[in-house]
DNA sequence: ATCATAAGTACGAATAACGAACCAAGTCAA
DNA sequence: TTGACTTGGTTCGTTATTCGTACTTATGAT
């Protein structure tokens, strides 16, 4: 009576226990179901109807009043990677040039105003910096795989984007005001590259060069190092490394849908 | 009216939502609603209304017709990764052992009968067999991952689990008789390993050893290799190797939770 | 002990999902 | 071409399902 129904096309339990599922992340991997509610905003009720759903089908597991993710949510992912072949195209490459260039390389998108890992090399010998996967979400604003994302967006799209998102501060050197971060964006989408320096981790220096041609769904490579004493000849040689990366992986056609 | 009186906890509509998604596996990656409806076996409005859940989501995006996987779902992945420290503990263990072997190593488990591939080597040179990753599902019987792993479970459940199998013919090889299978099941228990031979794929012998204690949810390491004419030799190495590669895995706890 | 928080149970009301029936637009074979 | 078939989309009455309040029972900390 008084509603304006709404899309009937949508069915709400459903999305209402997907984001049951999706709270799970790496900050918080395992929540009581009271945790959950308050987290979805959903009546506890609700909430735990949804988890125990995601138990009875698997994707959930119960321990004590814990509620975990298992093992069975990275079938849902693999349809996607083996999909698009990141086992056998992708991740080779990363890897090659990861050698190559002595650092980690990562492959990101961006999902919902987020950067989304979505490859990344794993060197044997190296240094191993964060603990990140493929899967991750890593910081939008002080990153130079976040600030080459929102480069390959339109210019306004890139600012309501910055607007849009929090700026938390990791270091002392993490710029604060969006009216300063814009300007690197642009920088960044003309000169091609983007660079950070100690603005998520002190000391280290991010690298990160475009992927996907204009138009696409942004996806950019990009990598890391601590600050040397030759860094300024390191960054050239660095930066040319991952144009070389961003172009093998352009020519494998697997970007091409997002 | 008649007693439809299911388990009130659970939400239906939840969990055909969850088979909507669930469907879109390595082998058809993007479907159209006919066919989604058909696989879940649900009502073609039904799956309809899963299905543009998930696009409003962003689990899935509609192209003409066909549907398929986002780049979002990895977030999904990506809390369960992160959270057991996959790419800082297991992922270089794995590399560090398949540079030494020569060959991939894939870490996997058991998941609804099936064969999940939790996670693999990544190496930049040897051969890039099949294009797995973490994630994907493999063949139970004919592999020596699979045989391993219902080693890895009391007899009782290992026949039960081999009789609710189906048998595919990959290979000339590939034996069909589950009375010819569970030997070999019981045979890997007791011997600690097991060993396939082009039963899955010609020319290719596979090795797997147990990483899970007996009791926990088995999660078993192995590789493959083709058959040379110092295999002999080969074998005892390589067998080895993989089992101070799980020993390693089994130090890390992080197979502990499955 | 008390207080606070979490989890489980129950149930009537409200509604959201179901699926049949139908239409329009392709698609393919004859 | 025609005609049979498939697919996607829409509508709509019925009813099963979900909602959320309220109550009760753990668990745990102070």
């Amino acid at each position: 009576m008084t509603k304006p129904e709404q899309d009937r096309n949508i069915s709400s339990s459903f999305a209402k226990g997907l984001a049951v599922l999706a709270v799970f992340d790496a900050a918080t991997p395992s929540m009581t179901l009271a945790e959950i509610a308050r987290r979805t905003r959903q009546d506890r009720a609700t909430a735990r109807r949804g988890a125990l759903t995601l138990v009875q089908a698997g994707y959930l597991r119960q321990q004590g009043r814990m509620l975990s993710l298992t093992p069975r949510v990275l079938a849902l992912a693999g349809g996607f990677l083996q999909a698009n072949q990141f086992g056998r195209r992708v991740q080779p490459i990363l890897n090659q040039h990861a050698r190559k260039i002595g650092a980690e390389v990562s492959l990101a998108t961006l999902d919902q105003g987020r950067v989304l890992l979505l490859a990344q090399s794993t060197t044997e010998h190296g240094p191993i910096t964060y603990g990140f996967t493929a899967g991750a979400h890593i910081p939008l604003v002080h990153t130079s795989l976040g600030r080459m994302l929102m480069a390959c967006l339109a210019q306004e799209e890139a600012v309501a984007l910055l607007e849009s998102a929090d700026i938390p501060q990791h270091t002392e050197q993490s710029r604060r005001d969006a009216a300063e971060i814009l300007p690197q964006i642009t920088k960044a989408r003309s000169q091609g590259y983007c660079l950070t320096d100690s603005e998520f981790e002190p000391g280290i220096i991010g690298y990160a060069v475009p992927v996907s041609r204009p138009g696409q769904t942004p996806v950019v490579v990009g990598s890391s190092a601590p600050r040397g004493r030759d860094t300024g000849r390191n960054t050239e040689a660095l930066l040319q490394a991952l144009q070389i990366c961003a172009a093998d992986l352009r020519q494998t056609n697997v970007v091409e849908d997002l």
